[in-house]
DNA sequence: TATTGTTATACTCTATAACTATA
DNA sequence: TATAGTTATAGAGTATAACAATA
């Protein structure tokens, strides 16, 4: 027999998170949240937030790629990656060419410097995800990115 | 031994995602925003956005539980919350009571019709997982729920 | 003195409309 | 006619400071 309602109003002393928690959207969202805050306390050195990280990287591995390929793959929209890329170029990290193709595009280099910058900030940001996950065994940690890239990719 | 490297400049045909791959923020991220797409559109028909639909949750689960008690659970921030709790009460879906113990604090209740409304929407929301969590197994969706919640709880 | 809830406000992030130059 | 990049702007989400009421 299940218990019966209290009828007088009762102090909750411990958040009951049970239903949430069988939520893939919500715990991929505190994994999220989780990464993202240790992630903006290291890699401010490097003064690169997430997205400025990601699109910086993808320019490293993708020389000559374009603005339109990094909304893309990232889901960025054009007007938002106006002012990033051109904040990057202003640092000295990246440079734009002429599209050998195609005249309304460029397409998008690392400099020396961004090049020698990412290779660091991609360093940091591994370690720091190590130390994130750092209840996860390797195993857990390889087969908990598996999953995800499962379901997006 | 690697290739040389081009010094003509070349289109990018396909983007090169490999390192970002293997970040667990990145690929958290990107399925965060992949649930969270489906949700906006399969749950405006209860016009719950991702937060309110966690707070309402709450509240249903634990009656009595107070802003304070939200927001650290959430890791939400109090003035961000009090114009959503106002708007859940408007809609007649909560309901605000004296907190038995700390006359500060009120006590959040849910309403008979935000019980209902919640019964359905929590039934949409894990109905609306399975489909974007679709090229998982049953198996592997419940792996990946407990290493997710292995990192962050 | 510390905490709950609140107001006001600022900052960041994301989204929409419209324009230009080129395809 | 469609697309790449841009500008301007609007909206949503998140953050800080300061206050009244109560602990």
């Amino acid at each position: 027999m299940p218990t019966a309602i209290s009828t007088r109003p009762v102090a909750i002393d411990e958040v009951d998170t049970r239903y949430l928690e069988t939520l893939l959207g919500y715990n991929a969202r505190r994994v999220s949240l989780a990464v993202i805050e240790v992630f903006l306390q290291r890699m401010a050195d490097y003064k690169l937030r997430p997205v400025d990280f990601s699109v910086a990287s993808l320019i490293v591995h993708n020389p000559g790629i374009t603005s339109r390929q990094l909304c893309s793959t990232l889901g960025l929209l054009p007007p938002n990656l106006v002012g990033l890329i051109n904040a990057l170029e202003k640092r000295g990290l990246i440079r734009k060419r002429p599209h050998p193709t195609d005249g309304r595009a460029s397409g998008l280099h690392a400099t020396a410097a961004g090049i020698s910058l990412m290779k660091e900030a991609e360093v940091a940001a591994t370690s720091l995800e190590a130390e994130v996950a750092t209840r996860l065994t390797a195993t857990e940690r390889v087969t908990l990115v598996r999953l995800l890239k499962k379901v997006y990719l």
